[in-house]
DNA sequence: TTTCTTACA
DNA sequence: TGTAAGTA
């Protein structure tokens, strides 16, 4: 299908689309016309790609991780060697939280001087 | 009308 | 990421 068409059914914008592919996320064949020509199966890795940003991964990280996940569920293939890569990720996961909870100190440092006064 | 590439904000 | 330009 036409990209435009994959945009409307997924959600992502025809842009992301296309920078999926320039980082080698995807990789659709083209028309004649030299059109991009998405089949099922990138429609599938895209269902991946959007369950990995929802994990928190970049596009590099998912590149490596692509490989690894069946389907549109948690499903991993034994790829041992990328455990290491979901450390990684949960550690970075961590510091964001970390980093949050600093602001979230912040805010509540402000509503407690606008009590006070 | 839709898509393509390149480039700027 | 969105948008503009000039095409096919």
């Amino acid at each position: 299908m036409k990209i435009g068409e994959l945009s409307k059914i997924s959600g992502v914008s025809v842009r992301m689309l296309r920078y999926y592919e320039e980082q080698g996320l995807l990789q659709p064949s083209r028309t004649a016309a030299g059109y991009r020509d998405f089949n099922q199966q990138e429609i599938r890795t895209l269902e991946r790609i959007k369950l990995l940003s929802a994990a928190g991964m970049n596009l590099n990280t998912i590149l490596e991780f692509l490989p690894c996940v069946r389907g549109n569920a948690l499903v991993f293939e034994p790829c041992d060697e990328l455990i290491e890569l979901l450390h990684a990720q949960i550690k970075q996961v961590d510091k964001k939280a970390a980093e949050l909870a600093a602001s979230r100190r912040v805010l509540m440092g402000f509503l407690d001087e606008i009590d006070g006064s």
